[in-house]
DNA sequence: CTGAACCCTTAACAATTGTTAATGGCGGAA
DNA sequence: TTCCGCCATTAACAATTGTTAAGGGTTCAG
């Protein structure tokens, strides 16, 4: 049988074993909820005070510039999402996290989340963890800035997410990549025509 | 008075507080190393044995790409300092680790910190705060690629890295803020004739 | 002292991206 | 259904960066 809670435990036991009553109490403190589509989780120039885990549907966390909305991060099913900085540091972030599709989430809060590092210890591990896979991931992204032109960018965005170029629209994947749309519809022509050959 | 550990344990502190017998514990799995100018302490394609806390000294991450060499991170005096990646995972990585200048180190292999989370759990806690650090870190290097022109990136290098400009050559530092050392050279032309106004 | 290697700068030209604007398609709201 | 707004594409032009090459300065080894 499956519930809300299969895939979030099937994500943490392959950090750190837990037993039921650790199970329990993870239960106590994140609850679901549903998301419509379009929804702002987190303000820039607020506090965020919850992390969240995605069970259904994408979120997005983006920054504004001149009035532009541009994506740092596009998070998908079965990870945790949150303006981090922000959250982490409990100060107010520059950040807004928003969903881009109806969404099921876990949640919890920042006094909840405190409250688990103390009857679940474990749950240091678990976020060493978490902290240290995002770390890589945010460098491996970085790399991609540093070694790869935004044609190779997008290449290597379109072979490892083939799925959100259909699930999300296309000048929010541009921002992600550090190109305007303009450079993207321009960059998608030139590979098209490149495959025909 | 200052021992090689003086600085080591002022960050730690900051992080979960250290009793002595602690403290002893990790000064028998860390130990000093110095280390000449230019040496490469992690090669590509082989994995990341050690983890180094600098007492003095810089070093430089870096990527190789087709001959070129393309830098992802300076590490400064009281920073730890690893090719991260390969070091957490333990797999070879795609990094070179290598000093720019003579370097004092503190080392600790990836068997001893093993040792060192078995015997001090708090290391547990330690850890998680510096990846959640090193992420929030990347993550803030990453908003300057999507937010800011090559321009901007270097004028805040600037601001925050003032003695790296004479500590490091230019180049390096091109690299660094993903432009070649023409176009970081014309920036630099280009923002002292708009001081003289 | 001298030569070699390295590095920063500059110039000229090529290539790419950004900017602005227009077009047409698509989907949601009344 | 119709209208409006959002969005992807395309074109034309401007701005910036990349590339290649040359010159001059500095450091370091012999």
């Amino acid at each position: 049988m499956t519930s809300d809670f299969t895939h979030f435990f099937r994500l943490l036991n392959t950090l750190s074993e837990l037993n039921e009553a650790e199970k329990e109490i993870m239960k106590t403190l994140f609850h679901v909820r549903h998301v419509p589509k379009k929804t702002i989780l987190t303000q820039a120039g607020e506090t965020a005070n919850e992390l969240y885990f995605i069970n259904k549907g994408l979120l997005r966390l983006y920054y504004r510039k001149e009035g532009e909305e541009i994506t740092a991060y596009i998070f998908r099913e079965h990870l945790f999402a949150s303006s981090y900085d922000s959250f982490l540091k409990q100060e107010p972030g520059i950040q807004y996290l928003e969903t881009l599709e109806d969404c099921q989430l876990l949640v919890i809060n920042y006094r909840h989340m405190q409250e688990l590092y103390q009857t679940v210890p474990k749950m240091h591990i678990i976020t060493r963890k978490i902290a240290e896979q995002r770390f890589i991931n945010a460098q491996q992204i970085l790399s991609s800035f540093l070694l790869d032109s935004p044609e190779e960018r997008y290449a290597k965005f379109e072979q490892s997410n083939k799925d959100l170029l259909h699930r999300v629209p296309h000048h929010i994947i541009a921002s992600y990549l550090g190109i305007t749309p303009v450079s993207m519809s321009r960059i998608r022509k030139r590979r098209i025509e490149q495959q025909r050959k």
